[in-house]
DNA sequence: CCGGAATGTCAACGCTTGTTGGCCTACGCT
DNA sequence: AGCGTAGGCCAACAAGCGTTGACATTCCGG
């Protein structure tokens, strides 16, 4: 049943995203989000816990990777690097979650869930042997996770003008490698 | 000329990277620092005048990138995800300076000037054509970095299982298609 | 229309942080 | 030997943090 207080709820949630995804855990301050949200900072405690529950509360990430077995096989690689890139920008969410992840152990432990709960299991339908599934999975995850480091998050100065048609005209190849080439 | 106080600073320095590499920027504390280097914070204060300027001294890279234009055309990538690699491993400085550089805009920004004083002039020696350079170099970052994230920092349990060899094997090509093969 | 629960504000707490200035010590030069 | 200076420690500061509990206000079911 819907609460009278979800309006400061979800404007909770959405300062403290940006907050996240703009400063990282540390610098994220309470006080802040709570400035943004127009409300009294006592709120966001008495509504999430503590700094860590609204953390876990703000950022949860479903990364709706789409169905890769139906696809050609040789196209797997272009269909994830379009999605990935596509969800990146579509929100805050996921500059939060690798700002967090790489200061904070809980954070990178979040990261690591995405991972296995998400990305694994969509790479294992299209890898031809299982045992090499987890391998070749972190290798897309590297090239994904570093575009978009170099874009969104350290900014360099060429990664941020391709367009996203050019990524993933050269990411694509690189992850359908990982994904279906022989080991090397 | 040497100073009497050169031990203590270097112990200073070791011990700043040490707590950058493990702990980022904001939660790497002077006083933390202190403690390790067995001295008083002010100490740290009176030699690099501020927490910023003890990151700036404690903090430079030089990758130490080889000359890649000897070298048969078809082993740059191998060669130079090898020395990257190595370099990763050899201390904590690149792992500290990512952490900072992925939270604090002045670490962004020293990234960005080793990016563009370091890889891009070696870039430039393999690459056919020079205007494709930023693009391509960039492309080459996302991945190195990408992979130095989900193993070193991360540390999700597939990309820290690959052996070195392995990662040489399977990002060399990578490497080595973003420097030398036709613009797809 | 009234009373309790939900919503929100205010002020303060204990703690940690970067940073400062004063003081003591001990080296090294003449 | 004596003195200046560099090395080092101690105590404190103001600011900011997460967090808490007491108090005001608003809503809504009886």
């Amino acid at each position: 049943m819907p609460r009278r207080s979800d309006a400061t709820r979800t404007a909770i949630l959405d300062a403290a995203r940006e907050r996240f995804a703009s400063d990282g855990y540390e610098r994220a301050t309470i006080r802040a989000i709570a400035r943004d949200a127009r409300i009294d900072p006592s709120m966001v405690m008495r509504y999430y816990g503590s700094k860590e529950g609204l953390f876990a509360a703000a950022v949860s990430v479903d990364l709706k990777l789409p169905d890769l077995a139906p696809l050609p096989r040789d196209e797997v690689g272009h269909a994830l690097v379009t999605h990935f890139l596509g969800m990146w920008e579509d929100s805050e969410v996921l500059t939060a979650l690798l700002r967090v992840g790489v200061t904070n152990q809980a954070g990178a432990e979040r990261m690591q869930g995405i991972f296995r709960d998400q990305l694994l299991p969509v790479a294992g339908t299209v890898c031809p042997d299982p045992e090499q599934v987890p391998a070749r999975a972190a290798l897309c995850a590297s090239q994904l996770l570093g575009l978009a480091l170099a874009r969104y998050v350290l900014r360099f100065p060429p990664a941020v003008a391709l367009t996203r048609e050019e990524a993933v005209a050269w990411l694509g190849p690189t992850v359908q490698r990982y994904l279906t080439a022989p080991h090397p």
